[in-house]
DNA sequence: TAAACAAGTTTACAATATAAACCAAATTTT
DNA sequence: AAAATTTGGTTTATATTGTAAACTTGTTTA
């Protein structure tokens, strides 16, 4: 009847950050840190979550001088954000 | 881009309680356990937080002999189910 | 070169979700 | 009719989270 949801997943910020990636695969912190509105802090603690979870990886990097890091959606965190889309189906009325 | 989400309605088991209630407008506690899966006592917190909000009125009374405790839904819990759905719609493809 | 800014990370705290323990009344079993 | 079990919850305790504030490292600007 109401399917589990994925608590990973089922988080403000993270489903924002995964929906975002989810569209483009891959977005720079600077990137998801506008979009989202977060603060750095939530964002790169909730990244790590994410990337602990292997729905993400991260790369760091420069653009010209400044660290810039950099992540990508992997195939477990599509079928994860597509697993919690369809649950959450069951939760509204679409 | 991202709206934010009701933290009242962003709850597992409390949005569970409310995509019941908005569909059905009342029904008793046992109902809702059944339904849910839910522990009382979560069940019952949860109760209460959806009460305090006014998205929810509490009945006690008895059905025979025995207790009996009635959810319905009030209007603003309507309005802000409704209002939640259309936020999650930014967060997800559908 | 000092001040301000960029890009994050770490840490600390407050709020949440959840289950476990508990309670009172009703029902069933022995 | 006592004892045990079930029903219908509530309260309390704990573990997990989410979040912001403070900090770090390096860069640009005045």
């Amino acid at each position: 009847m109401f399917p589990k949801l994925d608590p990973l997943l089922h988080s403000e910020l993270r489903l924002a950050v995964m929906s975002i990636l989810a569209d483009v695969t891959s977005a720079d912190f600077t990137f998801l840190k506008k979009q989202t509105g977060a603060t750095s802090g939530n964002l790169s603690v909730q990244i790590d979550k994410l990337a602990a979870a292997g729905y993400v990886t991260v790369e760091k990097g420069f653009k010209g001088k400044m660290p810039c890091t950099t992540c990508t959606i992997t195939p477990v965190g599509m079928e994860a954000f597509q697993g919690y889309v369809n649950a959450l189906k069951d939760y509204l009325p679409l």
